[in-house]
DNA sequence: GGCATTTGACCACCA
DNA sequence: TTGGTGGTCAAATGC
């Protein structure tokens, strides 16, 4: 998850990562970066000077302004004072979850996003989480604005930004930050001690530092605190003390501890993405395909990943993990994880780029896969210019999400990924075949089929199964290639490893969204 | 003195 | 089978 993004929870719960620029549609003109950035800068924090700056499209920053009357805040000002999140909670996105006495405009007005002035460095890892998700960085040639990333948690990997991997599973995620601003400042947080509590809500010990292959960062092993959590998280951390991502492993077991801190209250409010792939290698998309199976772990995939947001991230995940942990190797599975990192052919990390392109919409389409689908989202990666379509499912109480692109090397290809199963069947309509012409293997024990209703009920017990939260698949297409989104069907295969992520409640990710672009 | 972090060594996995 | 790499352990160290 590499790249740049921001993570917004404090990272911890949340991981995320990716750094979205809204090029792709009309109505986003600036990039992520390009609206963190804006409120990032000191100096430039002009709203109007830095939209001339940038062309005259209207920043985030400028537009949150607008909607709320007030700026926001600058990364400098870090200090980190007590968080303002007050209140009730707004509805998250699926990348975000927002929690209970956080709104989505303050959020985004809230350092958690984009400024320091309230973001606490992880008293574990000193760095600051939230940007993980968002950690916009500057895209590539654009007029964007350096800011620094905390945490390239991009949905894709630092060297590119590569896909979103915006999995909403508690199990990893990747964070990388782009700000350094950000980091300076809260570097200075990073050698407290004293505080466990990470930004995430939950109390972490770190146990190891290695440093790996590819990488100048040092990476940091930590384990929750709590007894008998199985939860682990690795944190690399830039020599400034960025982080630059962020990956968690397992499911909290237990309530996050309860804190009157400004950290925890942070964590609770801040949104959690985590992703496995984080930093998502110079994947080819034949790989992709080659290991569509679903063996993620094992596979390189380029993308798994999952955001969880907030408390309820990790509720209900108990055993969640866990049992992804029982099938796979521990050393395997976090490798695994590496190998989606963005590290060239050579070895060397290359700089993540997060540039994300963001779509929300609440069209709701109905895919081939026979399922009710709602668009929320919509980035382009690095390594595909083609758009990806984010969608989740439309039943009520099913935490599916599925990712959809094309193949950048064959545009007849699509690739899928779902996250999580459905707790519902087909809805009957689908069943009667109308789309399904395409869908693929839906009873295919290796794929699909582990999305399938049948496999779990529990779509929170179903998270826990799963290590990976989204599956990829690719299907050549055979000229069909319409994304949903755009209005045609796509060719899509399922593959089911079931690897999933548990998600927060999706409605909130539409609003949330909605009030960052608005 | 207690707890967390640091850090070198060891172990497991994979090519 | 072996070397490389990543993850974990545990003693040492620091706060």
């Amino acid at each position: 998850m590499a790249s740049s993004y921001t993570s917004l929870d404090t990272y911890a719960n949340s991981q995320p990562q990716n750094a979205f620029s809204f090029s792709s549609y009309p109505f986003m003109t600036t990039s992520f970066s390009d609206l963190l950035a804006s409120g990032t800068t000191t100096d430039d924090d002009n709203p109007s000077s830095t939209a001339a700056k940038r062309g005259g499209t209207l920043s985030l920053s400028d537009r949150i302004a607008e909607r709320t009357g007030s700026g926001v805040p600058k990364f400098k000002s870090l200090p980190p004072p007590s968080l303002p999140i007050s209140p009730p909670p707004v509805s998250p996105s699926s990348y975000f979850a927002i929690p209970p006495g956080l709104n989505p405009t303050e959020l985004l007005v809230s350092p958690v996003l984009f400024n320091s002035s309230n973001i606490l460095p992880s008293p574990t890892t000193g760095t600051f989480p939230p940007l993980a998700f968002f950690n916009w960085k500057p895209s590539s040639g654009n007029t964007q604005l350096n800011v620094k990333r905390e945490d390239n948690n991009d949905f894709s990997s630092q060297t590119q930004s590569n896909a979103i991997q915006t999995s909403f599973s508690p199990e990893i995620a990747n964070i990388q930050s782009n700000s350094q601003s950000f980091q300076s400042d809260h570097g200075n947080y990073q050698q407290q001690r004293g505080n466990r509590k990470s930004d995430d809500g939950y109390n972490w010990r770190k146990y190891g530092q290695k440093q790996v292959k590819g990488s100048e960062n040092p990476r940091s092993y930590y384990k929750c605190t709590y007894p008998n959590c199985p939860t682990k998280k690795k944190v690399e951390t830039s020599l400034g003390g960025q982080i630059t991502e962020i990956v968690y492993k397992g499911s909290h077991n237990h309530p996050k501890p309860q804190s009157t801190t400004r950290s925890s209250a942070l964590s609770s409010s801040s949104i959690a993405i985590q992703t496995s792939s984080a930093a998502i290698p110079e994947i080819n998309d034949h790989s992709l395909i080659t290991h569509g199976s679903g063996h993620m772990d094992s596979v390189a995939t380029p993308e798994n990943s999952s955001i969880s947001v907030g408390d309820d991230d990790f509720e209900g995940c108990q055993k969640s993990k866990s049992g992804g942990d029982e099938d796979e190797p521990e050393a395997k599975r976090w490798r695994s994880e590496g190998e989606n990192e963005g590290i060239s052919a050579a070895g060397s990390r290359t700089v993540r780029e997060p540039r994300v392109v963001v779509q929300t919409t609440s069209e709701i389409d109905i895919l081939d896969d026979g399922y009710r689908w709602r668009k929320y989202g919509q980035k382009v990666v690095k390594r595909n210019p083609n758009p990806r379509s984010y969608y989740k499912c439309t039943y009520a109480g099913c935490s599916v999400r599925k990712h959809v692109e094309r193949a950048s090397h064959d545009l007849r290809a699509v690739i899928t990924s779902y996250e999580g199963k459905h707790n519902h069947d087909v809805p009957s309509a689908r069943r009667s075949g109308n789309h399904s012409i395409n869908r693929p293997l839906q009873n295919n024990n290796n794929g699909a089929m582990a999305i399938r209703p049948s496999a779990v009920n529990n779509p929170r017990a179903s998270a826990a199964e799963g290590e990976s939260p989204f599956m990829l698949e690719m299907l050549q297409g055979t000229g069909n290639f319409g994304f949903s989104g755009f209005g045609n069907t796509m060719n899509q295969q399922h593959d089911g490893n079931n690897k999933f992520s548990r998600t927060k409640e999706e409605p909130r990710d539409e609003a949330f969204i909605e009030s960052l672009l608005y």
